[in-house]
DNA sequence: AAAACACTTGGCTATTATGCCAAGTAACCA
DNA sequence: TGGTTACTTGGCATAATAGCCAAGTGTTTT
């Protein structure tokens, strides 16, 4: 392991880091449907503004998203949407959570039988 | 945004933060070619063996990895393949990000040319 | 049985993240 | 110009992470 190529892996970390919170992965999936204001995003999370915007600014700082000023809103959008590929893949693990726990449920109840 | 859906956010999120650090990303990635126990992983990342483990015990509880037991060794496998996906987007994220500051340094420059 | 090896867990401290309030900036309205 | 809306930033309290050491468990070797 060089120095070099753990610095990569740190890279990819502070990436996968700032998707690592429900309220910016609930942003990112409305996002890949269209860009949004801080305001349209803040009535989807339902927190505090500045808080919203601290975490589009994590976001933003990690270059998941980009930030446009119309006006006097500000409308976000997404930059990769190879994203949502986070999203699926976290899904897999999840349901192949359920389904190995299932089967080992099952396979206790079956023994014996 | 229902209480239900939010969860499933939350739990997306759990994974997603598992593999939020370089140690861990860099397990992954070798544990991604054949299992391997915690020793080897140890030499590769180079921390104490507590952390190491501890990093497992972070992926082993997200479902990223299983573990075995053989003989006084411990051997982790990675539990869903479709992991890598992280690491090409995250590759994306990065080239996109890095292609865009050239871009704009890039017209910086040629304006006025 | 004792010693060595491979881990895991508890405990601790240092660092970082989260989320609210309050204050500041910028655009728009009257 | 004064007020309102839209957002960002600073500050602070609370909580979660990270990583080391030390201690404990289980396995293999001698």
């Amino acid at each position: 392991m060089t120095a070099k190529q753990w610095t990569l892996y740190e890279a990819r970390a502070r990436i996968i880091k700032s998707l690592a919170h429900p309220a910016r992965l609930l942003m990112v999936d409305e996002l890949a449907k269209q860009p949004l204001c801080v305001c349209d995003l803040r009535k989807l999370v339902g927190s505090d503004l500045s808080t919203v915007s601290k975490h589009l600014a994590v976001l933003k700082n990690a270059g998941i998203v980009a930030d446009e000023k119309r006006g006097s809103q500000v409308f976000y959008s997404l930059r990769c949407p190879c994203v949502t590929a986070f999203f699926t893949c976290a899904e897999t693990v999840l349901k192949k959570t359920l389904h190995d726990q299932l089967q080992s449920l099952g396979g206790k109840n079956r023994r014996g039988a």
